[in-house]
DNA sequence: CTGTTAGCGCATTCAT
DNA sequence: ATGAATGCGCTAACAG
């Protein structure tokens, strides 16, 4: 364990017996070196344990590399998928992640930006808000790219990657009518957020095109299970109760499922439900759960492959704030039918019988290290 | 949008009339600076909207003000949580926190340590074996703080926070037992992590103490639904079935439960279900699952402050190594008995009596927009 | 192909 | 209480 002070690119060079510069351009890929002294070099470096002060190369003016990301909540399942792809996607350039998570209060977010500013070749934000004044502005003066994702960032130059919200929400309301249901209830919270909204736009048109009156019951802010209870009781209980929820956010769909429970209320049956955004488990609650699935992987993928390319369209060290070419990428989300709309339990019944064959196959060494390769997580 | 360059000291001090060092003294606090020579820095500094830049100051031997967090995987709602306490704390000390993931391959995990390194003050890391040579030798030889979590670092000098998983997974089987179920099988994947081995070894010593013999059923990696799926009904078609299983951990909870609803198997009633690790709408289910629940937030929290203090403790600048001072924290987990290892469904009767008294109050605008603000219903 | 040299922006001795 | 000068480790002119 040595606590000597860590090697410089002199002590490199000394040591090799060459210039710092050829050190320097070593380690940067060797151009304009002789393969001869290339080698020696690159040993030196391996014998000294030599690794390049990142510190000293920003403060040149080279990169961080290293991408800022700011989330809402990192706890939340959606964000946190999201995390993942996008530091995988992040690591394929040699880049680090930092993540800060809002809250969603504006104040955060901006405190986050300052923060991340200057430390950050680019940043990766899912605002709160899409018409935050200070936050636009803010984001728009930062001279390194910016890329919005889950929800844009209006009347600023800055690209996103977000999902048609609207015309899912249309098109499940639509099942929900085609179902014969009439009364159809849209719950949620964080009513202020720009997806909801664009949700609860695609609800209301669904409806008025077949001539329904929409019912909307949002609260600005998130919804306590009790709460959520609390409102579903009251419509419950009103002369004219729903015949069909359509929740607008996953956490609220699994709320009002539960209560819907608890209520002793069977689904679909007396009240089918739909939610917006899957969740794990969805498809094993009895009933399983209908439900809008984004393409969440993607959403990740290609905001960080958004970032990443205007990163290597600006050459290094220049400040060119980000050139005009906002565009926001708009992905599809699909239906997923399940039970709790009234369609069809895809048949649960004994498939016990479908692995029966499977068990020669599997007698080995206890099915051990059957793995099938990769990308299992779905 | 001033595409200026970015304010320096300098830039401040010749504004202000003043010396580079007394700039540097203001955003240092202000020691040794007249109140009033302060008061005026300071307002050119916001004029100038002057921000000091982290890499001049970490070149010279200041704190980059981040750390780093290594973890098997972002999306995992374990280490999800654990990441966003942790991230919380590591604001309340004014530092950023970056994220690697491993996907649990040691490779990875030493290629993220390397990238980690001279970047950060210290770091949060969730190994995936216990044992990994190479791993625990670079870490001890890091010069910065490291704490570890969720697993604890073998041989090596360096804090960790953990469960007692030996212990609650002891206890869980012990309750498997007390309902009378005697063939008890134990499943899992990655069989060869410490978290999973000492389960293992609690279910096992739990079953030994009662005079049974244990089955246990693991595999090396994570193992897919169909895996899962496959794995189980070999074991439900052997000549002597289990009647009760223990999953070490929560996806393979999920799978398990999964696919004894596919082959229709009625749980409790046929095959009993008890799990490690809490997941989410592990209450809602129709039977609810009975799990281990892990204090997740608390072990985070714990890890963070552990690393904090450590840093308090390192002045600004000493390369000293950590002092002689590793200790494991061990966190205790509880025991959350619900319906699928065939204690008692809470009551799921019709409750919406409960609410009804809420119908009157809230019987105004046909609850259109009646938000009730924030958590008055309660 | 290779070496010398001058800063990048800041904290800091050492004078004053 | 304040300032001038120095160097952290690296890259990029600019010579050779």
């Amino acid at each position: 364990m040595e606590i000597k002070r860590q090697p410089t690119v002199l002590d490199v060079a000394r040591r090799a017996g060459v210039g710092t510069t050829t050190v320097s351009r070593v380690i940067n890929g060797g151009e304009r070196v002789s393969a001869k002294t290339f080698a020696s070099v690159n040993r030196v470096i391996g014998e000294l344990g030599f690794v390049p002060n990142l510190a000293a190369r920003v403060l040149k003016g080279e990169r961080s590399k290293t991408i800022g990301l700011i989330v809402p909540s990192i706890a939340d399942p959606f964000f946190a998928s999201c995390a993942e792809v996008m530091q995988k996607v992040a690591r394929s350039f040699g880049c680090l992640v930092v993540v800060c998570v809002t809250g969603n209060e504006p104040a955060l977010e901006l405190e986050n930006i300052e923060s991340l500013y200057r430390r950050v070749d680019g940043i990766l934000i899912a605002p709160s808000h899409a018409t935050n004044k200070p936050l636009n502005e803010r984001l728009d003066s930062l001279a390194i790219p910016v890329v919005s994702f889950d929800q844009p960032l209006r009347h600023v130059d800055i690209p996103g990657v977000l999902t048609n919200n609207y015309q899912s929400a249309k098109e499940m309301t639509r099942h929900l009518l085609q179902h014969g249901y009439e009364r159809i209830l849209c719950m949620g919270g964080e009513a202020t957020f720009y997806t909801m909204l664009e949700r609860t736009r695609g609800y209301t048109a669904a409806m008025e095109e077949a001539g329904m009156t929409p019912a909307i019951d949002t609260a600005p802010r998130i919804r306590s299970d009790e709460e959520t209870a609390a409102v579903l009781a009251r419509h419950i209980s009103s002369p004219t109760p729903p015949r069909a929820i359509y929740c607008l956010k996953n956490t609220t769909t699994i709320q009002t499922y539960d209560a819907l429970q608890r209520f002793g209320i069977k689904v679909p049956q007396q009240i089918a439900l739909a939610g917006h955004d899957d969740f794990l488990l969805a498809s094993s609650l009895r009933p399983s759960v209908t439900v809008v699935q984004q393409p969440v992987e993607e959403i990740g993928r290609t905001a960080a492959n958004l970032l990443f390319a205007k990163l290597a369209k600006t050459p290094d060290k220049s400040t060119t704030p980000p050139g005009h070419g906002a565009r926001l990428v708009r992905l599809r989300s699909k239906l997923i039918l399940r039970a709790s709309c009234g369609c069809e339990e895809a048949a649960p019944g004994h498939l016990l019988s479908k692995f029966k064959s499977a068990k020669s196959a599997a007698q080995d060494k206890g099915a051990k290290g059957a793995a099938s390769p990769g990308e299992t997580i779905s």
